[in-house]
DNA sequence: CGGCAAATTGACACATCTCAAAGCCTGTGG
DNA sequence: CCACAGGCTTTGAGATGTGTCAATTTGCCG
């Protein structure tokens, strides 16, 4: 069930037997959404934080005025909204891209769970914190890259982060987003993320059919976005 | 010394006297910075975290070609980089904005405080988190707000983070960025700041001279810049 | 086969960038 | 105390990037 979740943290540090069986022991609710369902809402006080088991969820904000902006991508494995455990109150909605299914965790058993077992909290911790260290490269894409650069760099992204938990197959993987969605992941409008788009593929660095994403040459892709993972922290080492 | 660090955190939550103790006992190490010096390098795996004890930081990421984007602000109390401790390799630099003071405390003294008191290690937890909630609100500017309001919304939040520090006076504070500074959180050109700049000053809604900046009436300034300060968690619940 | 959401295209308006020059402020040294 | 240098701010003009609107095409699902 948490399979994915514990792929993750253990490439990053060592996870004892023991760990493992008190992180599969949490009591969970299993929901499945379709495209666009909001998982948890903006303006909430949720009591469970919600953990992804398959597809891909966003988070959202949206403005006054209609406008939208995504924040994050979340994959499989993703612990997506570990941190309202301690936020309370949601600054951000989470949204279904494509179909996907979730499993909500109460806050009392993670509270329990990290008081018991400092090291897992710490993992969760630190899970928040390449959260925010990912976070930290959208905010520079959508500041100082060009449009091509700043969708290859999310490419790039996705590829590594579904690498890692075997949802790349033949160079390619599955991405059920809408180019509305890439528009409010990136920050502009519809019809240049379209264009921009026609531009990647003109170039020849991706190939992205439908919801198929395939990238003949990665390394060829990583240097077109100036794209390094390290900031992701699939290496491990005692936290 | 941790005075503001401790102002914020029991603005947050309960600390008890002698988590107080504990904290004001870390063993640390104090600089002076002037402008544009580097307190923490990008690639560098630092055994320190930094505090930020007076005047302003700013974490700052460059591209190849030179460009910079800074991806967040630090005000005195900040433990700006904290999540050093568990990130282990800095995805950014730490530098400063006009002359600062920081603290440096030894991750090893900062492993032990929160093994021994798991809710001191939440505490540093929810500043992390809050912090990336604050991240993402420059995403949502970055992509969906109009220069205009962009730049109001970062006068919004430094105001309501220095007020609550005390640093704000007869509706001022003093901030040294330069609008070289101000293009780089914003994404945009200088000349393009420095005309949006002009116009928030025609509008009224701010008088910044200097490094002075004066908001004469705050609300409106919300209101312009569509800002509700509830994602900086400055209210007391327990966590 | 029909209907609807998503992708694509073209034209034009508007926003933003770049380059280059001029003006202003501040700290420093004479 | 004044003059100067250097960094910061301001201005103008033209080039480029991006948005909007509206129509058309494509692909999927029932």
């Amino acid at each position: 069930m948490f399979e994915h979740l514990l792929s993750v943290l253990a490439r990053r540090d060592h996870v004892s037997e023991g760990e493992r069986k008190l992180i599969e022991a949490l009591p969970r609710r299993i929901r499945s959404f379709s495209n666009g369902e909001e998982l948890v809402r903006e303006g909430t006080r949720p009591n469970e934080s919600c953990h992804l088991l398959s597809g891909f969820a966003a988070r959202a904000q949206y403005l006054p005025d209609g406008k939208r902006q995504l924040s994050a991508l979340h994959v499989p494995g993703d612990f997506v909204d570990i941190h309202a455990f301690l936020l309370k109150l949601m600054d951000h909605s989470v949204v279904a891209i494509g179909r996907c299914e979730a499993a909500f965790v109460p806050h009392a058993s993670l509270l329990a769970l990290v008081e018991a077992v400092p090291h897992i909290g710490r993992l969760f911790w630190l899970s928040t914190v390449i959260d925010a260290a990912i976070q930290r490269t959208w905010i520079t894409s959508l500041g100082r890259r060009s449009p091509a650069r700043h969708i290859a760099y999310l490419i790039c992204e996705l590829y590594a982060r579904l690498d890692v938990i075997g949802l790349v197959r033949d160079n390619s993987f599955e991405f059920p987003a809408t180019q509305t969605d890439i528009a409010d992941m990136v920050g502009l409008s519809l019809v240049h993320v379209n264009r921009t788009i026609q531009e990647l593929r003109t170039s020849g660095v991706v190939v992205w059919r439908n919801s198929l994403i395939t990238v003949p040459d990665i390394d060829r892709l990583h240097d077109f976005a100036e794209f390094d993972p390290t900031y992701l922290n699939l290496i491990q080492e005692p936290r």
